[in-house]
DNA sequence: CTACAATATTCTAGTACTAGAATATCATAG
DNA sequence: CTATGATATTCTAGTACTAGAATATTGTAG
């Protein structure tokens, strides 16, 4: 099961949703911060998973705006393997394959002057997501969730530890 | 650019290399430790790369074993966009789309006890990860380029405070 | 009563790989 | 001189998205 595929299984093992609302879920949760799905991509999952008997859809009338929706459910399959993905998820770490690093082992050919700048701007913007991140919880106050306020946490922790180091080793590559 | 393709790029920036010696070259660094690059894709890249008109392949006859090979070299269009590349990867973060975000934002489905096992298991796995990378990092010993150092050096940090994070987590939640 | 905005799903045509089999060449051991 | 294994590239048939356009329905403002 990918990524993008649990994340939406996940809404739905909360509770039924049809995939307009999935999208608006997504957003208003501020998901894509550490997850990403396209708009267009969620109807291609709900088939894929509808087609591998995770899920199952029944069309409801319309009520209010626009057309009738399909609203999904977890099949007991899926139930059982949303179970699965997510405490797999929680006791696999994976690797992270990170642009920067490729940048890095580039190092060697790059003018020691322009690399500088380079990080420079690199630890810029890292400081700029952290901000972003921190807002987002300010934001959300005393409102959120243990588990909630433990992912901008986490995010927090991992971002303040790669702008220590990218300042630690600027210092390193400017003496 | 993808990071395969800069990943790639990088090494024919270093010198002229056929296909295979790619390969081998990758399985020597360890640089699936920081890009994934399979072996079946090497060749659906450089055939990418030459497209874009970055790269181009000139023939060479047979040495010691096997068939004729083909090198692959930078075009001055190649040069440009791999200096381009190179230093953007160093200058833009991006986001990491961890699987482990995902199940966080499980938790609260899942019992507590359950959760806590996962976790724990996710520590163990980072710390034997933690301790693969500072082996290899060993293993180099003081043979290391400087780069090559702080490549090992970014995946310890990053390692390190992932696993801190965790281990805090575990604590709070089976309080 | 009509145009517009909001809601909702589907379709088309891509991109970016990836696994694994097929094909081919050559050195060397037996 | 033949089988094997190392070297090297190509091909086939997938998977997993993704952007964006097309299509359709309904409430509401003018």
């Amino acid at each position: 099961m990918t990524n993008a595929e649990l994340a939406i299984l996940s809404l739905i093992a909360e509770k039924p949703h049809h995939g307009y609302e999935i999208e608006q879920v997504i957003d208003a949760r501020g998901m894509r911060e550490w997850t990403e799905v396209g708009f267009s991509s969620i109807y291609y999952i709900l088939k894929k998973l509808q087609d591998k008997g995770l899920i199952q859809s029944r069309p409801e009338p319309p009520k209010g705006r626009g057309p009738g929706r399909k609203v999904y459910r977890l099949t007991p399959a899926g139930q059982a393997a949303w179970r699965r993905a997510a405490l797999s998820a929680l006791a696999n770490p994976e690797r992270a394959y990170s642009p920067f690093q490729v940048g890095l082992a580039n190092l060697p050919q790059i003018p020691e002057q322009d690399a500088v700048q380079a990080l420079q701007e690199y630890s810029q913007r890292l400081r700029d997501r952290r901000d972003h991140v921190h807002a987002r919880l300010n934001q959300a106050g005393d409102t959120l969730p243990f588990h909630a306020a433990a992912m901008f946490d986490l995010s927090l922790t991992l971002i303040g530890a790669e702008l220590a180091w990218v300042r630690r080793f600027v210092r390193k590559l400017s003496e």
